[in-house]
DNA sequence: TCTTCGTATCAAGATTTATTGATTTGTCCT
DNA sequence: AGGACAAATCAATAAATCTTGATACGAAGA
């Protein structure tokens, strides 16, 4: 009855702990209108160029961006489908989730 | 052009931070189905009561579960509302990104 | 009231994650 | 080839989170 941590879990997870910080969901905020290269995602942000690549790896890691090279820049852009992954996790749980009524402890059988 | 961190951002943030657990999804996963005692968390999820405590506390913070008293137990439930207002941030990325085509960077503007 | 039991909380240590500044890699331009 | 520059990576430190065992709190029953 135990659940199973699965490897599909293991992106989930992944995937919440990226949305899990400030500076990760302006990033994306941003990218929600178009694409950015580092250097710009590093202006509007007003963060330094380190700092945000260690995020954009997380990011990048949970697939919730993806970079694209274009000569020295790189360009990161969402990924909408593995966003959409995570928004259907949550919806199934409206779905399928039968919430029956109170239960009596097992431990107050004996 | 610099995005706020607002104090929805922060409960976002919470609710996702609550998410990125495999203990905590686990415990999502149990109460999905019915209403569970920490007794009995505890012995399913074959985790230290202490230990289990501490995650209860981050999804209870998150507003993800709720806590009711019955006698000496306490039993918890899934707080669906605030599972849906998690989903909705995500769905609005679907619907509400243009996905504007590439747009040069502003350094090679010079 | 005293004891038992379920749960929360606390303090200490362990582990993970984040930040910083420096260095590296790779691309473009001359 | 050499210089300039965008971005990733690394090493060291800082900070947050998690784990563990002990203790405290509150409700139930004797």
């Amino acid at each position: 009855m135990k659940p199973q941590v699965t490897a599909d879990s293991t992106v989930l997870i992944a995937g919440f702990h990226a949305l899990s910080d400030p500076i990760r969901l302006q990033v994306l905020e941003l990218l929600r209108h178009q694409e950015y290269c580092v250097c710009d995602l590093c202006e509007s942000l007003d963060v330094s160029q380190s700092k945000l690549s260690f995020h954009l790896k997380a990011l990048k890691t949970a697939g919730l961006v993806r970079g694209r090279q274009e000569g020295r820049w790189i360009y990161y852009s969402l990924n909408l489908p593995e966003m959409a992954r995570l928004e259907q996790y949550l919806a199934d749980y409206r779905r399928f989730s039968p919430m029956l009524p109170a239960q009596v402890c097992s431990e107050s059988e004996s």
